[in-house]
RNA sequence: GGUGGGGUGGCCGAGUGGCUAAUGGCAGCAGACUGUAAAUCUGCCGGGCUCACGCUCUACGUAGGUUCGAAUCCUACCCCCACCA
């Protein structure tokens, strides 16, 4: 039975779960990696696969660009389209709202948009959303929010969160009335999907109440979101709203925390009662040179690894750390090669998926209190550097 | 041997009397990145002291000279390139 959660152990407000989706199962807590066109950026699918990920993340909006559902859906679906056959989460846009200020316009209508491809002018509601969601046909659909920015005063960020709720109940509506028209998959199974909403509210505790009491009367639902955070707050203020909203949150539905995060996010969010977790630094510091490692971050292109024979982090079993050394790994980046970018991608992404494995492997063992407190030690003792 | 051109900071290359420790680019050295407009962006980059402001020393082939003042003008020398013999 699809989208079915079931909550296996918990210590504290950390839990483990099994969450069934039609492409697959995820087990909890769980890493997404981002793959906004299509593609975890730089990655083949199968690499994607060797660092273990259960399910990765698309983006509405471009998708829309570019190649547009229509194609999508010409060519399969995007699980045929991009060959990945697990599980798929397509963000709705929302983010974009946020990423995008500058280039488009809020209306309570949806928001228009001016292509950042050929500069047309494109319009995102609630319903379109939901629309092109369905098209491309990822297994989770994220419904269309209005994401401030993390410093926005009450006002601003009571705006966006009474909007969102008003978007969430046209965007239901839609979906609704897209599942009852039905779509036949490509192997003639109709196609199934299910739709998360997502609390927002800024850093301000009523209004984060607020939106997440008007989600849970609006219920049930498979799955809710927390998105709005990681976008210019402080890390007090994130963790604050996570220990405000974990007692209200249903325990019987996975939450998805949105946009977090980087390894010690991870954890304190777990710590907080997060099972899933997107985040684009793991590809884009990748690609930038920046690799995790037990003891914190490490760029890679430091002239201290010029003759380093060690792997990037001793501890990873990631396809870069296996194979090759972290001079290899610096010299492809002096040399500009595309093989650097995705080999430290591919180590970021699987530094992340591992945490999550270990985090639940701990929780399940009742023993991820004192692990988190130990591995948030030694990650936070010093930037990895060469020995 | 002759004629012409040229020698600038690790490299390439601007600059032709003061605003020049010297534009740019590359290389080098660091930093940032959180539901991806990002294989991107930012900073440093002659030595010494300074957190910094700043101070100071050494610098534009070499050695002299002109000038209040020279990478820039003059003289000699050394070296490089092109063409001619």
């Amino acid at each position: 039975m699809s989208f079915t959660y079931t909550l296996e152990a918990t210590e504290g407000a950390a839990r483990a779960g099994t969450l069934v989706l039609p492409h697959g199962v995820v087990r909890t807590p769980a890493f997404m990696p981002v793959g906004t066109h299509g593609v975890v950026r730089g990655l083949d699918p199968q690499d994607v696969r060797d660092a273990n990920a259960q399910i990765i993340l698309a983006n509405t909006y471009h998708l829309h660009l570019r190649p547009g559902e229509a194609t999508v859906r010409a060519l399969g679906g995007l699980h045929r389209f991009t060959t990945w056959e697990r599980p798929m989460l397509t963000d709705s846009g929302g983010f974009q709202v946020f990423s995008l200020e500058g280039m488009r316009t809020i209306s309570e209508e949806g928001v228009a948009f001016t292509s950042h491809v050929d500069g047309s002018r494109r319009f995102l509601s609630p319903e379109r959303s939901m629309e092109v969601q369905w098209t491309l046909g990822a297994d989770i659909a994220m419904v269309f929010d209005h994401v401030p920015p993390g410093q926005a005063p009450h006002a601003l960020a009571r705006e966006a969160m009474e909007r969102t709720e008003r978007w969430l109940d046209r965007g239901r509506k839609r979906h609704a009335e897209l599942v009852a028209e039905g779509l036949p998959g490509p192997d003639g199974v109709p196609q199934q999907q299910a739709l998360w909403p997502i609390v927002q509210g800024g850093i301000h505790d009523d209004l984060r109440l607020r939106s997440l009491a008007g989600i849970v009367d609006r219920g049930p639902w498979t799955g809710i979101a927390v998105g709005g955070l990681s976008v210019g707050e402080s890390k007090p203020d994130m963790h604050r709203v996570l220990e405000l909203l974990e007692p209200h949150l249903p325990r019987e539905v996975p939450r998805y925390l949105m946009g977090v995060g980087f390894p010690e996010d991870l954890l304190e969010g777990i710590a907080r009662g997060i099972d899933l977790f997107d985040c684009v630094a793991a590809t884009r510091n990748g690609r930038h040179g920046t690799a995790w490692v037990t003891e914190g971050r490490m760029n890679v292109k430091l002239s201290a690894n010029r003759t380093s024979d060690l792997p990037l982090d001793p501890g990873c079993d990631c396809t870069c750390c296996t194979r090759f050394s972290r001079g290899y790994v610096r010299h492809l980046f002096m040399a500009e090669d595309m093989l650097g970018l995705r080999l430290v991608s591919v180590h970021n992404i699987r530094f992340l998926l591992r945490l999550g494995e270990q985090a639940r492997a701990h929780i399940l063992a009742g023993t991820f209190d004192g692990w988190r407190r130990e591995w948030l030690r030694v990650h936070a003792t010093r930037r990895g550097r060469p020995t």
